[in-house]
DNA sequence: AATGGCGTTTAAACCGGTTTAAACGGAGGA
DNA sequence: TCCTCCGTTTAAACCGGTTTAAACGCCATT
């Protein structure tokens, strides 16, 4: 509680001067080793840890990076993705003394946030994640000269590294699993198509069904949210030749599509097959459980964070990172198909 | 991208000192009308904002709330109260240029987080959620010298000021409904007992159903996770006189039992009722829609950001808030009980 | 005309670091 | 012996604000 130590207390105490207090905690040649000895000792009998703020001040560096969210609760709430990750980039920022500034903007104006977060100069640099088509916020940093990262590839040029994790090969892995089940009429609810990663997941999904010699039954807009799930999971149920399964682009719309499939009297996976996306806690504990896909998102903030830090060190050219895609997760929600369904012609006798 | 503009422009565009811009700025008594309009008039033709950096060294303050949160699924990860309540918190500090620094720490080891706040210097004051009882952190708190609001009142002594919204009306309406619906044999799946709030809620379900005569079939102990959740539930359901209604301290727990009953071949809420506490998203779409119980952790967050920052601009003696208390939200997985139970003596003709 | 008082303004110190240019001191060479 | 060079150290400026004590200008008293 008493004041803490200066770098003047240091320096009194190891008798030199303050500049030399400075070089040897920076680790700069130029100083006898003794002298270096005497300083670091004298340092921490005092407890001594330099000031963030008078460092902030002199080296223009807030030692801080960013995260601006939207409150909008397609992107947020009870998203599984942004708890996993703001973890992982806090377990390398805890490890240079660096700090993780939140920025919650209202639903449209995530501008915003970066705006607030360049003109107070609080962070020196942020993560850009939820990317949208054209994105106007990597123009927007670029103006405000604020480093960044994007989370997955942006669809045009960006001057920032973009840490990469591939939704294609998860999506793939549901359909493949599908069709070797059997299914031939499978629906896609897909998430709000100026974002990058859910037009990327709906696009694996009708590739991949092509590719197989199928045409997908629909592939329905949804919004991410529970509520719009149900929505689109109560068109593909009222279509005239309804999908025997239906993969969903997260966990969130997945779930609250098995609730709407229950509460119009069918049975999953007897009925009707759903899979999700994200693996989200509850995946496991709905009945059925989920089908769904897992991917690392601990993972990605460590190497979003790595990243980051090598831009904000003036780091140039640095290569986008990859990491390991999404591995399917097979639980009871997928099954075979039931083997009648109205629309099928009857079965031929055997000849 | 050029230079932003000093104190020191400002003053020689307005034609004064820097001490006078800093006095017209902060709104000083002392200086004449007329020069404070001249000042205020440079200072926006620049567009000069004050750097936070070096007001902050100079005043010694962050200007930044800070929020621990554990890494501990059964805290942080698909909570829905920290995304709500997060988007609060940063609603007030906008407003005042301040920052919202997150410390995310490893699962047992918070104290950690504030201390590296504290030693940082990076917060002008923490918010203390998920109280213990006997809570390590307020001694902690205080020895660092840190301001804090606490989240719900702790057990014992504490010098900071809280924020409460009483769990108690929730659970005390849930298990109401249950015994309107003519529910006796009623169970309850707790949180871990340490946390003050679980222990709240459990307290609050035994002394409702004594209140009313009755006995709780079981308390269980559960973690606030859906897997502690499924746990739980299959205990419950193991009984040799099973409950006709569970009541779960959140909605995790609560989604991940319903999930488990049906896996357990019972039909809710025909043979089992369920209810649940916090209406999280998904709530409203499981099926059946789970009762449960609604706060506002958005208005959580509003009140704790604006109690702190009262603490922290040194104001003492600040009152307890107390905020209105959570609402029961009845939906289709609570129903009577099923008229014919196997341990109930068969009913006696009439006489 | 000198003095006092008051409202206004400023110069300078300060916050706690970093950084640069200059000073210092000892060894080696002429 | 003197000069130079080089490794080491320091003094001082600087980052961009805030704050305090002193100075200033002006008017009212005496």
């Amino acid at each position: 509680m008493t004041k803490r130590p200066t770098i003047a207390d240091v320096a009194r105490r190891a008798g030199v001067s303050k500049g030399s207090v400075s070089f040897a905690l920076n680790g700069r040649p130029g100083l006898a080793g003794a002298t270096v000895e005497k300083i670091l000792a004298a340092a921490d009998e005092l407890g001594w840890r330099p000031s963030n703020r008078a460092r902030s001040l002199s080296v223009s560096k807030a030692f801080a990076l960013g995260l601006v969210i939207t409150r909008d609760p397609a992107v947020l709430s009870s998203d599984p993705f942004f708890p996993a990750f703001i973890a992982g980039v806090e377990s390398v920022l805890s490890m240079h003394g660096q700090a993780l500034v939140l920025q919650v903007v209202a639903d449209g104006s995530e501008a915003d946030g970066y705006q607030r977060l360049a003109r107070d100069a609080r962070v020196d640099g942020v993560f850009l994640s939820d990317l949208r088509y054209d994105d106007p916020r990597i123009d927007l940093l670029v103006e405000l000269g604020l480093p960044a990262v994007t989370l997955n590839r942006p669809d045009g040029e960006s001057p920032f590294p973009a840490v990469v994790l591939d939704d294609r090969p998860g999506i793939v892995a549901v359909v493949q699993h599908l069709l070797e089940l059997g299914h031939t009429r499978i629906a896609h609810v897909a998430g709000p198509s100026e974002f990058v990663h859910a037009a990327t997941r709906s696009t694996a999904f009708v590739e991949t069904l092509t590719a197989a010699g199928l045409q997908p039954v629909a592939v329905e807009a949804g919004d991410f949210t529970a509520a719009g799930g149900i929505e689109a999971t109560r068109r593909l149920l009222a279509l005239p030749e309804p999908p025997t399964a239906i993969v969903y682009a997260n966990d969130r719309m997945a779930i609250a599509g098995l609730g709407a499939a229950q509460a119009a009297g069918l049975t999953v996976p007897d009925d009707l097959s759903i899979a999700g996306f994200d693996d989200s806690e509850l995946a496991e504990y709905v009945h059925p459980g989920l089908t769904t896909v897992r991917a690392d998102p601990f993972h990605f903030g460590v190497a979003a964070a790595q990243t980051l830090n090598r831009v904000v060190d003036g780091d140039t050219e640095i290569p986008d990172v990859e990491l390991p895609p999404a591995q399917l997760v097979r639980r009871r929600s997928t099954a075979a198909p039931p083997v009648q369904t109205r629309w099928q012609p009857p079965a031929q006798p055997p000849v």
